[in-house]
RNA sequence: CGUGCAGGCCGGGUGACCGCGGGCCGCGCGAGCGGCUCGAGGAAAGUCCGGACACCGCAGGGCAGGACGCUGGGGAAACCCCAGGCGGCGAAAGCCGACGGAAAGUGGCACAGAAAGGAGACCGCCACCGGCGAAACUUCAUCUCCGGAGACGCCGGCGGUAAGGGUGAAAAGGUGGGGUAAGAGCCCACCAGCGUCGUGGUGACACGGCGGCUGCCAAACCCCGUCCGGUGCAAGGCGAACAGGCUCCGCUCGUAGGCUGCCCGCCGAGGAGCCGGGUGCGCCGCUCGAGCCUCCGGGCGACCGGAGGCCCAGAUGGAUGGUCACCUCCGACAGAAUCCGGCUUACAGGCCUGCUACGGAAA
RNA sequence: GCCGACGUAGCUCAGCUGGUAGAGCACUUCACUCGUAAUGAAGGGGUCCCCGGUUCGAGUCCGGGCGUCGGCU
């Protein structure tokens, strides 16, 4: 997943959180935001993994995980949007017990209810 | 071989496909593409010490404050390392120790207890003096009766003592003997501690002789010795962007203010507050360093010297992942953010070397 | 990443120079009231965050660890 799928100023951040909408479920919450200035590049991630997730080496693996999963996820969405994607307390340790797979369906669910109300 | 102890090391590997960050080379006006190569740890952690480096205009002196504390050595330095001493633990190998000074001063030792340290004593013990005492006892005088003195007991006085006394964490060196009216380092032997002299050792200290007489607490204040300016890469530098108004103090009397807390000393024309505006970005610092590996030499060792070789992460929303296969069951703690030297804490499993005692086996 | 503060009863906090831990609110019981609140009286409740060390003795002094909360771009 190379820099330009990224967000990466803080800036980016604050315009996601502060005009996009919000969606959530257990253990995932997703920002959705259309650009204004850039309708047609490519959909752009940010990663917001908490102290409370773990230490270092497991937020790591975490955000490894899920850049992964935006990687394969990512011909699917729709051109122009950024996207921040925040990991609720305890999904580290539901990755760890259920696998790679479910960690791909749970993303592509949070995508799918973003995608549904249609922005 | 098993248990125990010490030291050192590893802490997933190989292959396939799709991906990520840096450097170099090539192509392209450019976004970028292709090739080669490198890409987390022993603790990267906690941020507990010590530095390098940077800024604070120059860091000057003193006080205050802080840190450290057996000896010798190593090291840039250190709450570091090595060797040794002393003390404690262990059957041993070995392990652990903030380990200067209480004979400089101040202070503390609750409750209990007579007393918690320069007071000398509440009870007790003992000598002497005085008073009292039915009988018995000893002695003097006596023919006998009567009587005197002693001993003993009680009371009082003046002294001598610190052996003993419910206590307490701790009781004025300990144990035994002599000695005495009763006692006491008063004297003696041994032991512990102190001072001093001698011998050995660079030294801590050890051993021996002599001497007097002895509580504990400095992780209580303190004394002595050594060291320390503060802030920290979010330090700091360049660029980009914005650079308007009001109020107060002061203007060269070195005053306002600054140089970490105070004083001296120095600098000294701007300083403080509020509202508004901008930035929330790019580049540098940024990785070659008290560096790593091998060999040789010196040293018990920490370490030092020399020769040869090597380049070993530099990200900036923050790079090692995903899917598989095999290795019988692959697995702990855990992710660089300026960089080093240490300490401490966490850690599945495994390997190597040496040592000790006990058990077993073989020769 | 760097720097700093705190942790004591269910909650909010005291505890100075080491001597055996308290206050307010809350809780329980009783009294007062027809009943409740308020008030009054009595009472219960603590690994002083954890592990070591110094000391006769540690909430307090000294190390180490854990947790919580702040500040600096």
């Amino acid at each position: 997943m190379s820099r330009r799928h990224r967000l990466s100023r803080s800036r980016d951040f604050d315009a996601v959180y502060r005009r996009g909408r919000s969606f959530s479920t257990r253990f995932l919450v997703l920002y959705a935001f259309p650009r204004e200035d850039d309708r047609e590049g490519g959909p752009r991630l940010g990663l917001a993994v908490s102290r409370k997730l773990g230490g270092a080496v497991e937020r790591n693996r975490l955000k490894r995980r899920l850049r992964a999963v935006f990687e394969e996820l990512r011909e699917g969405l729709p051109a122009g949007h950024d996207y921040v994607l925040v990991a609720r307390p305890g999904l580290a340790e539901a990755v760890e017990s259920r696998g790679f797979p479910w960690l791909t369906e749970r993303v592509a669910d949070v995508f799918r209810l973003s995608a549904g109300t249609g922005s």
